[in-house]
DNA sequence: AACCTTTCCTTGACTGATTCAAAAGAACCA
DNA sequence: TGGTTCTTTTGAATCAGTCAAGGAAAGGTT
C-alpha cells in the first residue's frame, strides 16, 4: 500500500516533527498532495489524498491545510475569482503569473530579492511585512489561440 | 426623497451614458454607494443602496456590480481571505495596502507608473497585461496596539 | 404622448466552498 | 501500557454568489 513513497513520507514527516504538530497519516498525505500538485485547490488535494487514504474526510483536509498554513509548511494563495489554492514552495516570497483564459498559475521569482521585495510610493503609516504580486495575462497556449482566432476578439491591454 | 444628491446622480448617470448601458436608478445608486464606500463588499453596497432605494433586490446589486465591472466603471478586488470588494477609482492601476489585523484597505499609487508597472524576472512565455500588487502588513492603529501590548505576542515578519 | 422592443429588476430557489460542533479515534509522554 | 491531549470523523449548517422565469422599466419610434 505504501511501498514506493518513503522519500515523500519522510520529507513530510520530518517537516511536521520540526513543528509542534502531531505527525499523522492525514497531514503527511496532505503535504505530499500539495507537493505533487502545485497550486492545487482543496478539491484536488482531497482527491489526491484519497488515492492513498480513501477514507479521509474533507474536513480533515480543510483542517490540515489550515494548520499547515498557520505553521508555515504550506502557503495559501487566492487570486481574484479563484478558490483557495496551496503550494509547498515557501519562504522565498516568489510571485505568480495567472492566465486570464485558462487559469494556469506559474511561479516567478521575486522581482528584486527578499521580502518585501517592493516598497510602495508612500506607506500610509503601515508596517509592511510582505508584497504579494500577481501578474495577469495569457499563457503561451491561450495567447496563440487568441492570435490565430481572428486577432480582434481579444480586447486591449489594461 | 432624492433632493440633495444631484451631483452624485449626475456623475453616475453621465458615466453610464458613456457606455451602452441603460441608466437606471439601481445602477446610479450602486455607483454612488461604491464611491461613498471605497473597498466596500457587496453586503455594504447593498445596505448603502437601500438607504435611497429600500426595495432593491440583492440580485440587482450583484448584477449591477458585475455589469459595471465589465464595462470598467468599477473595479473588483479580492485580497486573499476576503469577499469581493469594489472601488470606483479606476484606470490608474493603483495598488493596495491591507492590514492583516483589522482588514483595513488603503490605496497606494502605482510603484513605477503605468500598467504593467512591474516586469517579472522571467515571464514563462506569458503575455502580461497587468501587475497587481498587494502589500500586507499592519495599519498604524494595529501596529501601535501590537507594540503596547507586550511586544512578543505579535510574531515575526514573513 | 402612446407603443414596442430590448434590457433590467424582482422573486425565490439553489449551488458549492467553507465552517461548526460533538463524539470517536489516534499520537505522544510518562 | 495508560492517560491526556490533539486529530479526525460525522453530519449539519452557513455564507457568498448564481440561476431562471416572469414582470417592469428604459429609450427609441411613430
Amino acid at each position: 500500500m505504501n511501498g514506493t513513497k518513503y522519500e515523500h513520507d519522510e520529507d513530510a514527516a520530518a517537516a511536521l516533527r520540526q513543528t509542534s504538530l502531531r505527525v499523522t497519516k492525514q497531514r503527511i498525505a496532505v503535504l505530499d498532495a500539495v507537493r505533487d500538485h502545485p497550486h492545487a485547490d482543496t478539491e484536488t488535494v482531497i482527491r489526491s489524498v484519497r488515492e492513498s487514504l480513501p477514507a479521509v474526510s474533507h474536513q480533515a483536509v480543510y483542517d490540515s491545510l489550515h494548520t499547515l498554513t498557520e505553521v508555515g509548511l504550506v502557503r495559501c494563495i487566492q487570486p481574484s475569482g479563484s478558490v483557495a489554492r496551496y503550494e509547498r514552495r515557501i519562504g522565498d516570497n516568489h510571485h505568480h503569473l495567472v492566465c486570464r483564459s485558462c487559469n494556469l498559475i506559474v511561479d516567478v521569482d521575486c522581482t528584486i530579492g527578499q521580502a518585501p521585495c517592493l516598497t510602495p510610493s508612500h506607506d500610509a503609516g503601515f508596517v509592511i511585512e510582505q508584497a504579494e504580486v500577481t501578474f495577469w495575462g495569457l499563457c503561451p497556449d491561450c495567447a496563440h489561440v487568441g492570435v490565430q482566432a481572428a486577432g480582434d476578439s481579444q480586447p486591449s491591454v489594461v
